[in-house]
RNA sequence: GCCGUCGUAGCUCAGCCUGGUAGAGCGUGUGCUUGGUAAGCACAAGGUCGCGGGAUCGAAUCCCGUCGACGGCUCCA
């Protein structure tokens, strides 16, 4: 979204809104002078330049959600009476608002959106007004969640402010849109419930969710893109396109596919190991279950022991189901001793994993219990990371291409927090002894040095800082933009996370890239160096599509099933017009299938109307029609995806399907 | 795991409030029809109403428990 400039001079002494151009006002939400917001009603004390911002902006849409928010919460309170706030944020496409209150339906939204309406037709001022803290704790004595808020955010005797709208109060600081009929297009989606600071053991609350626009307009245009999002729901196509299954008794949250689905996935499994190959990743296997002393050695079992399927045999062994796949290619990778000369080693999989996810975590295919990594790990020396990122980040781009017309990507940097590095496997520097040891603090009872049991232990994050630079260095040197997040990395390193935008709007977290310097320590893994001395490798941790899973729920959704002809468990749809031509159905049928292009004759005895009625669900890339003018011209009568009809001399069309399919493209070429 | 909503035929859903042993459309099967790009006609099969318990003469319907799905919260190596 454009952020709009737009400077003005304001005066000392009068309020902002006074200097605003006319014609503008309409649109401008709030201003900024120097990097604060403020509202419109703002008098500034001195002469100043002040940015203008409009509600079609993020920070504009922010302030006028924000104002939807307090609206809301305004008319819950209004209706019932008993409800007490808590808060209520904007959020990246809306806001919420969350109240404790007895639970409330979907349909008692529609009784506190009129209201809204009603109270944002009355045009009521949005005031901000300043208070001491001791006059807010008194105005909201009734309302202990706010009371906890001024508490913590209020320091005595210094001042806060409230802003009134009517009859209405918030704790907030805002800045607010000027009056209630800025929010004229708002809306309200759903409710759900939450708990106090999302913590279990507080109280339960209600939060209603919502969102606001600048105009009628837009809003209708979002509710347009959330109802064709609903529509897309992957669980729905997969549903009509017969791709997989759950059965919630047999195996609950887990996927099975069916042909249609595995015939998907075998398709991106097969084009993720060419890829592979092409940039020197070698192909591994890797069993499913290991003993849990080596999850103990990786760490996981510390860490994800609850999230682990475990068992005990009668013989008292125990073992766990993978919930990764790295421990088995380090397994791999220790069999032999490489020289410096075979590194990087690259070992990928697509590997399945098994999590036990909570009940109410799991949901379809984008939180299963089991799902299958394209997992890669390198083996690398400490003079190769550099480039073997930069290559992980181009191998990156080529799979979304290979996918999607023009990928939108995100790329975030996560690193340490060295604020907070409890959870953090790094190395501890003993003031006692001065042995190096590496510790994750949040995993062991006490913090003591291993070699003389000090406890003066000082952090050393020098090895954090050489892989944070190096995945830096990649980026920066490709000319990537990206975030950093600290705070975001993995316990034994930093990553980069690639998002990529869908075709409605919305960002899914696939690719990753991580550093480990600590696993190969874990498991004493070495190389022989030029010195003939043992050294430990650095690992990079890397999946493209992240899970099979999820990539193909993006795929589904972004397409509405409507997949590019090389992945579509049906590319060939072949109807005669009746059943006196099936036997050049037939041969067209066979003429197809000789090219290796996925084909169904449909000679049963029905109308041609059902039978193209009827597959539509399915998402054939092609319906061929042929009747006594195909048969008689050796021809084919063409439907493609977009519902385009043509005529094709058979041979001319099989090649050009098959030119289609072998080049993997995108659009369909008929 | 917590809160809320929900669970009836392969799919989508009605019936539940106000108890009297189950309904529609699509799909499936059979027959008729032999058709030119999203609804030709007829008949039929298909459900112990998620599971377990309770109160009742009687439960899909009311109550309790349990499992599961969905929306959130928390979590996500």
């Amino acid at each position: 979204m454009p952020e709009k400039e737009k400077k003005i001079k304001v005066k000392k002494g009068t309020p902002i809104a006074q200097s605003v151009p006319r014609e503008l006002l309409p649109e401008i939400v709030a201003a900024r002078i120097g990097d604060t917001a403020v509202d419109l009603s703002f008098i500034p004390d001195r002469d100043e330049e002040a940015e203008l911002i409009s509600a079609d902006t993020e920070d504009g849409l922010r302030i006028l959600r924000h104002s939807a928010a307090h609206l809301t919460a305004q008319a819950v309170l209004s209706i019932y009476k008993d409800a007490k706030l808590n808060a209520g944020p904007p959020t990246e496409d809306g806001f919420y608002y969350d109240i404790q209150m007895d639970p409330i339906s979907l349909e008692d939204l529609g009784k506190i959106e009129a209201r809204m309406k009603e109270i944002s037709a009355r045009k009521l001022k949005i005031e901000r007004i300043e208070m001491t803290r001791e006059d807010l704790e008194k105005k909201f004595a009734q309302n202990r969640f706010k009371l906890d808020k001024i508490v913590a955010k209020v320091k005595p005797g210094q001042r806060s402010t409230v802003y009134r709208q009517g009859d209405f109060e918030d704790f907030c600081t805002g800045p607010h849109v000027p009056d209630t009929s800025y929010l004229g297009a708002v809306k309200l989606l759903s409710v759900a419930s939450t708990n106090y600071l999302g913590d279990v053991n507080r109280e339960k609350m209600v939060r209603i969710y919502g969102t606001a626009f600048p105009d009628r307009k837009s809003l209708e245009h979002y509710l347009a893109m959330r109802d064709e999002a609903l529509k897309r729901d992957h669980r729905k196509i997969g549903q009509e396109m017969d791709l997989f299954t759950f059965n919630s008794e047999r195996a609950p949250g887990f996927p099975l596919y069916a042909p249609n689905g595995q015939w998907i996935r075998s398709m991106m499994v097969g084009f993720m190991k060419n890829l592979n190959e092409k940039y020197g990743w070698q192909e591994v296997w890797t069993p499913h279950l290991f003993k849990d002393t080596m999850w103990k050695q990786s760490g996981h079992y510390a860490k994800y022991k609850d999230n682990m399927y475990l068992f005990q045999l009668s013989d008292g062994d125990s073992y766990a189901i993978k919930p990764m796949n790295c421990p088995g290619h380090i397994t791999i990778f220790e069999r032999t001793m490489y020289s410096y000369r075979d590194l990087p080693v690259k070992y990928f999989e697509a590997g399945t994993v098994y999590r036990y996810e909570k009940s109410g975590e799991v949901g379809g295919l984008t939180r299963p219990r089991a799902f299958t990594i394209d997992d890669g790990h390198a083996f690398l020396r400490m003079d190769q990371m550099v480039a073997e990122i930069t290559a992980v980040l181009a191998m990156v781009r080529e799979a979304f291409s290979a996918f999607f017309e023009s990928p939108e990507m995100i790329y975030d940097l996560s690193v340490i927090d060295k604020e907070n590095y409890d959870n953090y496997l790094i190395s501890y520097h003993c003031n006692s002894c001065n042995t190096i040891s590496d510790i994750r603090k949040a995993a062991v009872e006490e913090l003591r040095c291993p070699a003389c049991g000090s406890t003066g232990l000082e952090p050393d994050f020098r090895r954090w800082d050489a892989a944070t630079d190096a995945l830096r260095m990649a980026l920066q040197s490709n000319g990537i933009p990206y975030k950093e997040f600290p705070g975001e990395a993995a316990f034994y390193g930093p990553k980069i996370d690639i998002h990529v935008k869908d075709a409605l709007g919305r960002s899914w977290q696939l690719s990753t890239v991580q550093l480990d310097f600590f696993m190969p320590i874990n498991f004493e893994l070495s190389f022989i160096n030029e010195q003939g001395k043992k050294e430990t490798p650095v690992m990079v941790h890397r999946a493209i599509y992240g899970s099979y899973e999820r990539f193909l729920v993006i795929l589904l959704e972004s397409y509405a099933g409507r997949l590019p002809t090389w992945l579509s468990p049906l590319q060939c749809y072949v109807v005669p017009v009746s059943q006196s031509f099936s036997q050049y159905g037939q041969k067209v049928a066979e003429a197809l299938k000789a090219r290796g292009i996925r084909t169904v004759l449909d000679d049963s005895n029905e109308t041609m109307n059902r039978k193209i009625r009827n597959v539509r669900r399915l998402r054939p890339s092609y319906i061929v029609v042929v009747g006594a003018k195909e048969a008689e011209s050796n021809t084919v009568s063409v439907r493609n995806r977009d519902e385009k009809q043509s005529v094709h001399e058979l041979d001319r069309f099989a090649e050009a399907l098959e030119k289609e399919i072998d080049e993997r493209r995108i659009q369909q070429t008929l």
